[in-house]
DNA sequence: GGCGTTAATTGGTCAGGCCAGTTGACCAGC
DNA sequence: GCTGGTCAACTGGCCTGACCAATTAACGCC
């Protein structure tokens, strides 16, 4: 308690009104950004202020930076971003459902070209996620290895991007939370098989199988997962706004 | 070929240096390290490219900087590597390739459950498309709208935003120059075919018809595409560095 | 010994300057 | 007409030197 007061430093305070501003769609992807001596003068800060603001989203992968040419917006939401200010997460069975219409359709791509290399990245991280049953952590990384060895074995960058920005956002705090309240050893034993069968799947070179093992296991995910909940998230509080008052992103 | 040149920017260089001593466990956890002054003059730099560096730190979450007090070690790896260094922005045919197998399975899906409201959203978009032919801008847009709006018909928040946010990577600078070679009115009447088509099959609750017609228009979009550049991308310079000075990735 | 005061230290910000890379306009030469 | 080169304007990269504000620890008073 007694927490606020924070004074956030200036640089992080024009990095978030610029973030805004790309996520907005105020600055358009692909746009360039005034020169940083136009922004300096725009936002009455130091030119070594703005330095650093640009760099924080550079770092973030928003934006550009090309010397001597000029200051590009890249994407418009960051990734990575602190999890907290990202975009307002859609509910977790939204994501499930995504997941379950993506997922499978990269499984049924990949069982049409899967190597011994592949089967073989497969089989590492059911190996690593069936001795870590025990370890959250440990399991949940291995059950991101497998969803993204899927798209590896299609051998396309941003398929493999999509399928881990989707996993990641159920380290979510707010995901997290919730997932700590179903997920143990014996769900994860659970999944552990529907894995297996993807995995057959697409070693077998079966696509229809793979996308329907695929769609199997992501629709019990979603029934585990709405058994211990009940109908208190099925609803549409989904979208409830995480957008604070925000009193001043700008006190200026 | 001729890649390098990189000329990383010092601020970086810096900030390499001080993250591989943190890694190296050089720099314990907790630690303090030298005041700014001092690293600016151990490392024959000057303060504001310190300052710099440690920005960059601080957002990869690996030191905390204390005003007034000093710069301490918080932890020894970094979570998710930098978003910049991360994926090098996947190529055009790659993405045109994600996008086939995914929005293909999305268009599928959304046959099973198209009303009459988003039947309407499509031919609006359709509409705005072959009246603003001439118009790249707009032209860009409706299409935007097209894809978003076939997500929008299954209703998913997530499927609407990965929808969005692939289609946007067009909008990249390199991205976008190449297109400007191709795109023309001829090529987006052709477009405006192919999408009449997927609009008719969710339309008519065909899932597989849907689903070919998307596959058809995104790999015809991904032959149009080569077909202007011949070979100069189809080989593996997809994966070719686009970061820095980008000595020729982006001069067409 | 406990506690307020003070002064040194440290990060935060600013101003102004020079250098180097980028870009596009302009022009000479084939 | 097209290629190739030059040049100037612009933009980011980096530096110097300075002042302010928060922190911290030493100091001295009670």
């Amino acid at each position: 308690m007694f927490s606020p007061v924070e004074s956030r430093r200036l640089y992080r305070q024009v990095a978030d009104q610029i973030r805004l501003m790309i996520a907005s769609g105020e600055l358009a992807i692909g746009q360039r950004l005034p020169a940083e001596r136009d922004l300096a003068e725009q936002l009455s800060v130091s030119r070594p202020t703005v330095r650093e603001a640009l760099i924080v989203l550079e770092v973030e992968g928003l934006i550009n930076i090309r010397m001597g040419s000029g200051i590009y917006v890249v994407r418009r939401h960051a990734a990575h971003a602190p999890a907290s200010e990202r975009d307002p997460v859609e509910g977790p069975f939204e994501l499930l459902q995504a997941r379950a219409i993506i997922e499978c359709a990269i499984a049924e791509e990949a069982a049409g070209c899967a190597g011994p290399e592949g089967i073989a990245l497969l089989d590492e991280a059911l190996m690593r996620m069936s001795s870590d049953v025990n370890d959250a952590g440990a399991v949940l990384a291995a059950d991101r290895a497998f969803h993204t060895g899927i798209a590896m074995i299609v051998g396309n960058a941003t398929l493999i991007r999509v399928t881990g920005e989707m996993f990641d956002m159920r380290m979510t705090p707010y995901f997290a939370k919730l997932a700590s309240h179903f997920e143990g050893p014996t769900t994860w034993r659970t999944a552990l098989g529907e894995h297996q069968a993807i995995r057959d799947a697409i070693a077998a070179g079966d696509a229809a199988g793979a996308r329907a093992a695929m769609r199997t296991h992501l629709t019990l995910s979603q029934k585990r997962f709405s058994e211990s909940f009940g109908e208190e998230f099925s609803g549409e509080e989904e979208r409830g706004r995480n957008k604070g008052p925000a009193k001043g992103t700008d006190k200026f």
